[in-house]
DNA sequence: CCCGTGTATGTTATGATATTACGCAAGTCA
DNA sequence: TGACTTGCGTAATATCATAACATACACGGG
């Protein structure tokens, strides 16, 4: 375990603007003001999110990550748990692959598109309010209670597509 | 299934209403007139799927027709992507699972809106002209071309929320 | 102070999902 | 006939995800 026993204060990401319930145990001597102190091995997994230009899988995260000390595929799919439940990372159910969030609020949003290149593999994510409030409405119709809401396109981006 | 090993000429699924590439080799003997015959693998992964109240994964249709010869992931995925291909099923991305189109004519509609049940595993389908009006909107902004586009919400019905 | 609780960690093993590579059979069509 | 296409069958493998178990650390109550 090299190095990761030690928690040498700090972390390097911190998260903010994030309105959950407010509650966090160990947080390994980490500033968190007003914000949450993501652990090391959130934080490292989120690095490799930020860094990448395209969505990774958590294998690809997994081996990214290794010289680091990860060595599990639970040690990668934990963390990712936890910063998609803070809202500052997504999974893309369509190509089992994750992204750290473009925006910064995207927590608060459930009509969050994205747009997924199927030749370059960029994904592109906006957030649709028109088509959010559309889906509520078609989930209040059918009494339905929706918890996770997920909207992929596949194609070709502006790039690719030549256009 | 019980009755269903017998194929007695026809494999009893036709398709219709179809508008895709009317080219189909090896009809194995039905009728075809004006749709499309599927082949028996086609035919009993669909009628699983018919069959069933709740999507199917495709290691569940795989062992559901072991008793019918069918032995390897492979033969149950070429039917799906057929039947997919087709329209008359679908793929649930988010929850790794299949579906019979529950209408008659989804190949045509791109906004397709699935309500899966987390707790009773029960999948909705609906069709919404506006939402699929708001993304194409969307994407045509971004100048992308959308290929395929997957809409999933994941959360209670109206039976199991209890409302 | 000690202990229970909650969260995170690390490791091993296994389960679940999907594809690649190869060869064969049968229909279509020039 | 022979090239082409589509579908089928099998074996092996690749990819994605979780279960089960044990340890460590912070917090707060008794």
């Amino acid at each position: 375990m090299a190095d990761a026993a030690k928690p040498d204060l700090a972390h390097g990401h911190h998260v903010q603007g994030h309105a959950a319930h407010d509650h966090q145990g160990h947080d390994h001597g980490g500033a968190r003001a007003g914000g949450v102190t993501l652990t090391r091995n959130q934080s490292l997994v989120l690095g490799i999110l930020e860094k990448a230009d395209a969505p990774v899988t958590a294998y690809g995260i997994l081996d990214a990550l290794r010289p680091e000390g990860i060595r599990a595929p639970l040690q990668v799919y934990r963390a990712l748990d936890k910063l998609i439940e803070l809202g500052v990372a997504h999974r893309l159910e369509s190509i089992n692959a994750f992204v750290s969030c473009q925006h910064d609020g995207c927590h608060d949003v459930a009509g969050t598109v994205f747009m997924l290149c199927e030749k370059c593999g960029h994904a592109e994510e906006m957030a649709d309010a028109e088509t959010s409030a559309h889906l509520g409405a078609l989930a209040l119709m059918a009494r339905f209670k929706p918890a996770r809401t997920t909207i992929e396109m596949r194609g070709l981006c502006a790039a690719c597509a030549g256009t």
